[in-house]
RNA sequence: GGCCCGUUCGUCUAGGGGUUAGGACGCCAGGUUUUCAUCCUGGUAACAGGGGUUCGAUUCCCCUACGGGCUACCA
């Protein structure tokens, strides 16, 4: 494939959706296949929608997961401006020239006519559509005496420009995807293409600076799909080569109904949003690594068709295809992002997690040698899904136990445990070498001595070391703890318990 | 309502005219660990329904149902 030049184009309106991160991911696996560019293009036409802080967030947002652009308004290109708000000088020029072919014109039908048009076909069970059937009757330049649209248009009326859709014909449209769709142009409506604002719509600008930064494949959300046949049009119209299409499905919500949105996150306990913002969290806060976060995107409506599903950024740019993309809309499975996570996190080093781990140990106030969290972090790392956990796997390495669970004392805590546990003690102070396998040698040397089970030593010796029945090798946290603290904590407990 | 897209285990999916319909997540059970978790092994579980076409359909076609999207001077 020679050339190929996506882009990804999103509005500045919020933060970016995590769907919206996975239409960034493709576009970006499909540059870099075909060793093409990834350009980053700002779509703010809408000056009510304009949310500040969005764009950067976007930015950040495609940073944090490893997907650079090429092109873009950070970066410069040669195809720029890069924001639509600053090409806003190019698109009246276009509409214009579409008028003067014929395909389009002026309409000053104010948006409250068009309402009441709208509200009382509703009322009668119909749809108003603006196109062919009934354009002669409304405002516009083609049911308008010229004179009369020359009046307007020199006394500044407000206008907007339209697309004179064809009519009886039927729309042949590729798309990579979903392949050859048909549709009959009498359904289309009219579209706005150039607002009374002076800004060009979405359709009006999308195409135009498509054409212009010499798009190869448009590559975008399924939402989309309706306006393909408008888009098409356009290119026509213009005489311009199309770009390819691709139309991505959707991803839904994990239950019910309709696809994946801010509430699902916060009703499910999961992030919908790469990044914090505001008061909803981000994967990245939440503890997700980014390559987890681009794994299990890239298999959301994707797969390569073999049973791998681990995928590394640049496997994904060697082994992507659009071709192998699903058709139908994926439910979003917050499990199976746990699942990913936890993957990346155990491939990381245990150098890495004990600097990942660092902060939070000093949130707790512990402040301690890396080598002696390292190995903290090595023995329970394996039941870590995220970075976070390793605390709660791992407080009582930093901080002795003060208190015990009422049934696993209950449980182990015997008439002459305290007894034992004493015994033991003398076992503890004795062994030379206070390394875990010499412990064990020596503490089980003793329980066969005493002619003592298992059982009885064991459970209770647990409970008092770690605070819980749960935890690594019993005497590789006595080796980690060292001989005075297990010793304190075993006196604490007789102390407590009896 | 209209237009368009879709439909394989609960979920993500592989597959494809004749298969024991495969994998992963989740769930369940067993094993290991005298703990918990991990891990290992096994199990549960699917071709939406009805018509065609065909020797044969889950696979191709049609209809229905269901799901989804769009239907703004929003993208």
């Amino acid at each position: 494939m020679s050339n190929v030049r996506v882009r990804f184009a999103p509005s500045p309106t919020g933060p970016l959706h995590i769907g919206g991160v996975r239409t960034a991911l493709f576009n970006y696996l499909f540059a870099k296949q075909n060793k093409g560019s990834f350009i980053l293009r700002i779509e703010d036409t809408d000056q009510n929608r304009f949310v500040e802080g969005a764009e950067d967030y976007i930015q950040e947002s495609l940073k944090w997961c490893g997907l650079s652009h090429d092109e873009g308004p950070d970066v410069g290109g040669a195809f720029g401006p890069y924001r639509q708000s600053e090409r806003k000088h190019l698109y009246r020029e276009y509409a214009e020239q579409l008028i003067e072919k014929g395909h389009a014109y002026y309409a000053f039908d104010t948006p409250e006519k068009l309402d009441f048009h709208r509200k009382d076909h509703e009322a009668k069970g119909k749809t108003f559509i603006y196109n062919w059937h009934n354009r002669l009757k409304l405002t516009n330049s083609l049911s308008l005496p010229p004179e009369e649209v020359a009046q307007k248009l020199s006394n500044n009326d407000p206008y907007v420009i339209r697309f004179k859709c064809p009519q009886d014909q039927t729309l042949t449209l590729q798309d990579i995807i979903r392949g050859t769709i048909e549709i009959n142009s009498n359904t289309l409506d009219d579209k706005v293409i150039f607002k009374s604002d002076g800004m060009p719509t979405y359709h009006l600008a999308n195409i135009v600076d498509d054409h212009l930064m010499e798009i190869s494949h448009v590559i975008r959300g399924e939402e989309w799909l309706p306006s393909l046949p408008l888009h098409f049009l356009l290119y026509d119209a213009f005489g311009w080569n199309k770009p390819e299409f691709a139309h991505l499905p959707l991803i839904m919500k994990p239950t019910g109904k309709g696809k994946l949105s801010k509430r699902d996150g916060e009703k499910g306990g999961f992030p919908v949003f790469p990044l914090q913002w505001k008061e909803s969290q981000g994967y990245r806060e939440a503890g997700y690594y980014p390559e987890a976060v681009v794994n299990f995107l890239a298999l959301l409506g994707w797969n390569p068709g073999t049973e791998k599903e681990l995928f590394g950024l640049h496997e994904l740019v060697q082994e992507f295809s659009l071709e192998r993309v699903n058709k139908s809309g994926a439910r979003f499975d917050p499990d199976k992002t746990v699942w990913y996570n936890r993957h990346y996190l155990q491939e990381q080093t245990n150098a890495a997690l004990t600097e990942q781990f660092t902060p939070i140990l000093q949130e707790k106030g512990i402040s301690i040698e890396a080598p002696y969290v390292t190995s903290v972090i090595e023995m329970v790392k394996e039941r870590a899904d995220f970075v976070r956990d390793l605390w709660g796997l791992s407080a009582y390495f930093f901080v002795a136990p003060t208190d015990y669970p009422e049934k696993a004392v209950k449980k182990q805590w015997k008439e002459n445990t305290a007894e034992i546990m004493m015994g033991v003690s003398k076992v503890l102070e004795s062994v030379t070498d206070f390394s875990s396998q010499t412990i064990e040698t020596q503490v089980k040397d003793w329980i066969a001595a005493e002619e003592l089970s298992f059982g009885k030593v064991m459970p209770p010796l647990r409970l008092v070391i770690v605070g819980d029945m749960k935890g690594p090798h019993l005497f590789d946290i006595i080796a980690q703890i060292g001989r005075t603290d297990s010793l304190s904590r075993i006196q604490t407990a007789i102390e407590r318990l009896g």
